[in-house]
DNA sequence: TTTTAGCACTCGACTCACTCAAGTGCTAAA
DNA sequence: TTTAGCACTTGAGTGAGTCGAGTGCTAAAA
């Protein structure tokens, strides 16, 4: 355990060295600190803090950095938990309008507002989807062979996807199938009406449709798209700006792994309902070795939590991102239920 | 006007200098060529193509690099109209898969296949759809206030968007305008479909509905989506490559550049229907002064003209590219017909 | 026992002088 | 007109020297 004045010494070399990005000395150390004592008792301590590992010099006679550990119990222990800036809070409010179609405009809109906000890139899903029920398949034709299938489901997701049907297609085929959907398949739930599609249907049309799984597989194409996690990420070209390796060959594998929503999935799962943080190589992953991630959920009743992240450079401000996050969170939350009570609880 | 040989060592030196990045001295020169001339030789007429503005030193003891006007010079002149690479040929053919829903499909498509092909940045844009011809709207209710509106044309193009219509209105009111829209700007240009809807159409309907405009804003909407100029953008992050830039608030300005749709169109504006090639300060964008940028369009027949372009390196190899655009645009104006004539011209 | 002053030491960053290799321009001879 | 030869220029690299910020350690002071 550290004594009370190593607590202020880790706290004041992690606040330093993340605003400025320098090694921080004894001295400067001696000048900050509230209590009066000189560099050579600072250096002392120091000392014993390297000991411990969570401090670290970048060459023999050099100023101190904070260690991934060092990092770690700042953040456990020595956060100031100070409430977020009331002007970031206006920001925030402010920057949602009201004028949202779809729960995915707001998700997208998310992204990009807490990036702005903290200069890095984020991260955010929507709430999971997993119960929401199937409410209804719509097919619309458009001519020329071409037809529109939309999904909706209760939670107001809409997906649509166009396809063309072959020419040897009875189209009064494809409406008794669509109707046999909408009335065995409603008001399942998506996981449930997924294996249905798979199992169940395809032994009930098989004896008056000649090539059942051209058409199946459509609405399995929409289907898994809807129950699909999909990221949206904002301020990708932050990272340009924080990132400390400039080297071309690094950052593209850095934007692919952004591009993949199954890595981005493993690494993004919030462990569990708190604000997480992550230094370092506790993400696991290498690629993300020389930064940090602040991930938490949001919780919109009974319409499922989602996911927010912040991914930054280790030497992020800590106090402050951790403030917006909690923030946002909240504000992203009543957005949500804002939108849902507007449109399917009247 | 150029002799032989100093086109010969012209040659040289751009060829030399693409491959290599190096700057090219005398020495590597007289041994390169076919004719057997001294160094001094070399030099000699070195100084005069410097004399000329075709080649530059970097600093007064080094070998020459070509300047803008020289690339001019070797791209209008000296370029090696070889056949393309077969095997470069059947990469193109093969990448284009059978299973487009829609043109914009294949024309995302082909931006990332010409940036993989290339390793540089490009840019595609559909068939201009000026010409093409409303076929219909549709509404489609989908419970909750939600209505999706999808606007065709004869082209196949497919738009749609939801949206949320107010409480107080009636859905009789809404059909019956969509039943008029249908009646009176069905097969009407999409520009001659524009026009009515702010003009003709608010009078016809403004008797028997309280408020119009929230209703025609949303066609008015999807139509200006429609028919508004969307660049696909491929192989964005092959610009960390080649850019020889590596500040971060360079390549954020460059790549907030790459997402403006308006600065694009008139940066990638085809001057005419050849393979256009703009070097250096010829692109007017300070930002693309240390790039090359080649315009083409591609020819659909009746289908109308799209553009395809490649942003490079200065220092590109202009016969590979050139003539890997050449390639590309035949295949992909080819991948169009077929596409247009499987579905619309039965 | 804890703190502090003092001092020798270390290391990166910078500068300066030097060398080396690659390239140039110019002159005079072929 | 071409070429051999040579003096000259330049960037890149190297090694020595200085400076400043920082350290660890010792011994005295509190």
């Amino acid at each position: 355990m550290l004594t009370k004045r190593q607590s202020d010494i880790l706290q004041a070399i992690v606040r330093h060295y993340t605003a400025t990005g320098q090694p921080v000395g004894s001295k400067l150390l001696a000048d900050s600190l509230p209590e009066k004592v000189s560099s050579a008792t600072i250096r002392n301590e120091m000392a014993a803090l390297e000991e411990m590992g969570l401090i670290a010099k970048e060459h023999s006679s050099s100023g101190r950095v904070p260690s991934t550990v060092g990092y770690r119990y700042y953040v456990d222990n020595l956060l100031d938990k100070q409430a977020v800036d009331a002007s970031d809070v206006a920001i925030i409010q402010n920057s949602f309008g009201q004028d949202f179609n779809k729960i995915d405009e707001i998700v997208a809109r998310s992204a990009d507002i807490l990036s702005d906000l903290t200069t890095f890139t984020t991260f955010t899903l929507k709430p999971e989807q997993k119960m929401a029920r199937l409410s209804g398949f719509r097919l619309v034709p458009l001519g020329n062979q071409q037809v529109m299938a939309i999904l909706v489901t209760d939670s107001g997701d809409v997906e649509s996807q166009t396809f063309t049907i072959p020419r040897d297609m009875n189209t009064d085929e494809l409406e008794s199938v669509i109707r046999l959907i909408n009335d065995q398949l409603s008001g399942l739930p998506l996981t449930e009406v997924l294996t249905r599609l798979q199992q169940d249907i395809p032994l009930r049309i098989k004896s008056y449709m000649r090539s059942p799984s051209g058409v199946l597989n459509i609405f399995d194409n929409i289907l898994s798209h809807v129950s699909s996690e999909q990221f949206f990420v904002g301020g990708k070209m932050n990272l340009l700006g924080f990132s400390h390796n400039h080297d071309p060959n690094a950052l593209q594998a850095l934007y692919r792994l952004l591009d993949q929503n199954e890595s981005l999935s493993t690494v993004l799962d919030p462990l569990d309902d708190n604000i997480n943080v992550r230094i370092g190589s506790e993400i696991s992953n290498k690629l993300l070795d020389d930064f940090s991630l602040i991930t938490a959920t949001y919780d919109v009743d009974q319409y499922g939590k989602g996911i927010i992240a912040v991914l930054g450079p280790t030497r992020m401000p800590y106090s402050r991102t951790i403030g917006l996050v909690s923030a946002f969170r909240e504000e992203l939350a009543k957005q949500m239920l804002d939108y849902y009570h507007r449109y399917y609880d009247q």
